[in-house]
DNA sequence: TCTGGGGTCCTAGGACCC
DNA sequence: TCTGGGGTCCTAGGACCC
C-alpha cells in the first residue's frame, strides 16, 4: 500500500549548532530569531523547562542563565548547508522528496510491511545522523495531515512510527483537533464554539455543515483524516511565487537615507535570489514598519508597483524602490524594520514577449558577471550604489556561531 | 532597553462588464 | 410604492506553517 512518509529533523537549529559544539549535547539549548528577539528552536532540556517556543527572549532570559542554557543568533548559513546535506541523504536514499521547510521534507513509499518499513526508516536515521550530524524523526501514514501527526509520535523515543489506519481508528476519539496540523489558534476558537473537540468530533460532523462552516479547508481536511489524501507532496520544482528580504533594525530611525540604505540591501539580497532562479519579478512592493508594540503600531506603510516588464535587474529595481520609499516616507516615524517583495514571478525561459519586441529581453551583462565575482570572492564583494550592509541599521546579532562549514575564515580550527 | 523572517493558500468584497 | 443577475478579475487581509 502506498503510503505518504514525513522526515523532521528534531530541534534543528539547536541540532545544528551542536553538531560543531558536540559539548552541548544534554544541555539546554535554544536558538533565537533575528534581531534576538524571540525563541525559534529549543532543546528538549529547555522544552522541559517549560519555555514556550516564540516568546521574546528577554522575558525567559534570567531562568535560562540559571538553567545554564546556552543561547545562539540564529546563524543561517549554517543551517541551510546542514538542511542540503540532510535533503540530499533523504533524496539519495528515497529518490523523490518535497522539501517543505528548511527541516522537513515528504516522500512516498511503498509499504508491503509495516515492519519492513520501520526498519528500513530506522536504517536512515541512522545513516543521516551518522553522516550529517543530526537527529530526525519519521511518520509514515495513509495521509499527509496523518503523516505530520505520526512524526510526533515517536520525537522522544524510536524516532519511527507508522501510524496504519487500523492505529489511527483507535486513537482519534481521544486526539484534540488543535493537535493536527493546519488547526491553528483562530480554528481551534471556531470548532469549539461547534463544539468540536476532538477529531472524532469532527468526523461524526455533518459533511455539508462542515463545508458552510470551515470552507473547501474543512472538507480536506475530514478527507485527510479519514485517510483519504486530499494534499499531495508536489515533487516538481513550483515556481516560487513571491521571493522577500526584510529584517528589523536593532534601533529605531527616522531618517530616509537609512531606509533607503535598508532598502537598497534589500533589494539587492531579493534581486540576487531571482537571478539565482532564473527568473524575473512583475511586481514590487516596499514596506517600512514600526515598533508593533508601541504607540506608532500603525504607522507602518507599504506600497507597490507593477512593473513595465518583467526583470531581475537590481538597478532597475532600486530605482523603483527609491520612488516608493520616497513616497510612503513619513517624518518624525520612528522606523523599525523596511523590507522588500518581489512577486508575479516568471521563469526566464517562460517570458511573454510585449506586442511590440520593445522590451529588454536579453540578460544583463553587469548582473551576471557581479553575481559572479560575489559568489567566487564571497557575499558583498561587490555592491551596487548603497546596497551594503551596515551596522547602523543591521540587527542585532550578539550570540552568533561560525558559519563552520561556509565560510573558509570561520572553518572550525584544530590543534 | 529587548517581541523574527519567509512563505502559501483562501475568502470576502469592490470594480467592472454585459 | 419601482431598484437583475451573473460573471470575471483584482486586492487586502486572515490564517496557517516552519
Amino acid at each position: 500500500m502506498k503510503y505518504i512518509g514525513l522526515a523532521d529533523c528534531n530541534n534543528f537549529f539547536v541540532s545544528c549548532e551542536r553538531v560543531f559544539r558536540p559539548d552541548l549535547w544534554g544541555r539546554p539549548v535554544v536558538v533565537l530569531s533575528s534581531n534576538d528577539g524571540a525563541i525559534v528552536a529549543r532543546s528538549e532540556e529547555v522544552k522541559k523547562l517549560g519555555v514556550p517556543m516564540g516568546v521574546p527572549y528577554f522575558k525567559v532570559r534570567d531562568e535560562l542563565e540559571k538553567a545554564g542554557a546556552k543561547v545562539f543568533s540564529s546563524n543561517f548559513d549554517l543551517y541551510s548547508d546542514i538542511s542540503k546535506r540532510v535533503m540530499d541523504t533523504l533524496h539519495e536514499e528515497l529518490g523523490v522528496i518535497y522539501q517543505y521547510s528548511v527541516d522537513e521534507a515528504f516522500f512516498t513509499m511503498e509499504v508491503k510491511s509495516v515492519k519492513e518499513a520501520k526498519i528500513e526508516l530506522a536504517r536512515l536515521k541512522t545513516l543521516i545522523q551518522k553522516n550529517v550530524g543530526v537527529p530526525l524523526s519519521f511518520g509514515l501514514a495513509p495521509t499527509m495531515t496523518l503523516a505530520k501527526y505520526a512524526s510526533e509520535l515517536e520525537k522522544r523515543g524510536s524516532g519511527v512510527s507508522v501510524l496504519t489506519m487500523k492505529d489511527w481508528e483507535v486513537q482519534r476519539d481521544t486526539v484534540s483537533l488543535s493537535e493536527i496540523w493546519g488547526v491553528g489558534g483562530a480554528t481551534t476558537q471556531k470548532m469549539r464554539e461547534h463544539n468540536l473537540i476532538t477529531v472524532a468530533d469532527f468526523l461524526s460532523a455533518d459533511n455539508s455543515r462542515i463545508e458552510k462552516i470551515f470552507g473547501v479547508n474543512g472538507t480536506r481536511l475530514g478527507s485527510e483524516l479519514r485517510g483519504i489524501p486530499a494534499k499531495m507532496p508536489e515533487n516538481d520544482e513550483a515556481q516560487q511565487k513571491s521571493i522577500m528580504s526584510t529584517r528589523s533594525f536593532s534601533k529605531t530611525t527616522t531618517s530616509l537615507a537609512v531606509l533607503e540604505e535598508a532598502l537598497a540591501y534589500h533589494t539587492a539580497r531579493a534581486s540576487e535570489e531571482l537571478r539565482s532562479s532564473h527568473s524575473k519579478a512583475g511586481k514590487l512592493s516596499i514596506m517600512l514598519g514600526t515598533n508593533r508594540h508601541s504607540e506608532w503600531v500603525l504607522q507602518g506603510a507599504t506600497s507597490e508597483s507593477v512593473l513595465p516588464y518583467p526583470t531581475n535587474d537590481t538597478i532597475v529595481l532600486l530605482r523603483e524602490v527609491e520612488r516608493l520609499a520616497r513616497a510612503i516616507f513619513v517624518k518624525d516615524v520612528p522606523y523599525k524594520k523596511a523590507g522588500v517583495v518581489l512577486s508575479q514571478i516568471t521563469a526566464d525561459d517562460h517570458l511573454q514577449l510585449d506586442l511590440f519586441g520593445s522590451q529588454q529581453v536579453s540578460d544583463n551583462k553587469l548582473m551576471s558577471v557581479i553575481d559572479t565575482v560575489n559568489k567566487n570572492l564571497g557575499k558583498d564583494s561587490i555592491t551596487i550604489g548603497r546596497a551594503r550592509y551596515k551596522e547602523s541599521w543591521g540587527s542585532n546579532h550578539n550570540f552568533q556561531s561560525s558559519r563552520y562549514t561556509t565560510s573558509w575564515s570561520e572553518i572550525m580550527r584544530l590543534r
